[in-house]
DNA sequence: CACTTGACCTGTCCGC
DNA sequence: TGCGGACAGGTCAAGT
């Protein structure tokens, strides 16, 4: 859930809340899934607010990076200046902030704390040197970002070499970087590919519509500040928009936007609940 | 090596 | 109303 619309609503927050507050202590409830030292960076003073993927970095000045995954169910909480919250906090934050779930505290300079929580415990933050970020193997494995990397030419690469399904594949964060579940089933809709479809049998046409349809659905994303299916929500401690905006994702048993009369069918691809009109996403 | 499947967790929702 | 079970989805290790 948390693909590359919500992790990068959560970086542009973030860098307006925490940049240039300085780390004075940190507090941690539940550290199983930290690794590195976090005391280095205790008296760290936030610089910037990194992501790669669907992973966050925070970068102090002390050359130390605090590297978030925050998987399906982590959240980054803010509270102190400069919060003006729209709405009330979602109620999706389940224990409360800080809670039962509520992992680590990280309490800043100028009266403002981040809380990580993490109900099912999926994410990990490892502290690292901030040169040798790159460095850790998931960040290091990323393929290109679409937005920022991805083109026709290397999606159409990618699939001509893929011979398992397409969906599958824009779900690899090794080939395409920050695309998961929810904007899988949307641009394979949008660009009406059957999402079993083997990838390598793709047409190059169908690729660029394929590729055109990943752009338009992030996009359309990041302007409603992501979606809040299962856990999402922003440092603000409120919801994006996407989820109700979805093409086809989560929408089973209603009507196709293309075709009134087809109803969105919901298989599993991959182990995972994938939505699609069997109308015009044929195999 | 290339690709697929199930495990990791826990809260929520559905049906009986 | 209570309870068991299916389900949610991002990786990653294990399996084919």
């Amino acid at each position: 859930m948390p693909e590359l619309p919500e992790v990068e609503s959560i970086r542009k927050e973030l860098e307006s809340f925490i940049v240039g507050h300085t780390i004075n202590k940190v507090k941690v409830n539940y550290g199983e899934k930290i690794t590195g030292d976090i005391k280095k960076i205790n008296g760290g003073k936030i610089e910037r607010i990194r992501r790669f993927g669907k992973v966050l970095s925070i970068d102090l000045n002390n050359n130390y990076s605090i590297v978030i995954h925050i998987k399906l169910t982590g959240q980054l909480i803010y509270k102190g200046p400069n919060l003006k919250r729209r709405n009330n906090i979602s109620k999706k934050v389940v224990g409360g902030v800080p809670g039962k779930h509520t992992h680590v505290v990280f309490i800043l300079d100028k009266d403002a704390i981040l809380y990580f929580n993490d109900y099912r415990k999926f994410g990990w933050i490892k502290i690292v040197k901030t040169n040798r970020v790159k460095d850790i193997d998931f960040i290091k494995n990323l393929g290109p970002e679409p937005l920022d990397g991805l083109n026709f030419k290397k999606l159409s690469k990618l699939a001509a070499s893929y011979n398992g399904m397409i969906k599958t594949l824009l779900m690899d964060q090794t080939k395409v970087a920050g695309v998961g579940n929810i904007y899988a089933n949307d641009a394979l809709w949008l660009a009406g590919i059957h999402p079993e479809a083997i990838a390598s049998d793709i047409s190059k046409k169908k690729i660029k519509d394929l590729y055109e349809a990943i752009e338009n659905v992030l996009k359309r994303s990041l302007k409603q500040g992501g979606a809040s299916e299962l856990a999402y929500v922003r440092p603000s401690g409120e919801e994006g928009d996407y989820q109700d905006h979805t093409l086809v994702y989560g929408r089973d048993g209603e009507s196709c936007k293309r075709h009134k009369n087809t109803k969105i069918k919901k298989i599993k691809v991959a182990g995972r609940g994938t939505y699609f009109c069997p109308k015009c996403q044929k195999k």
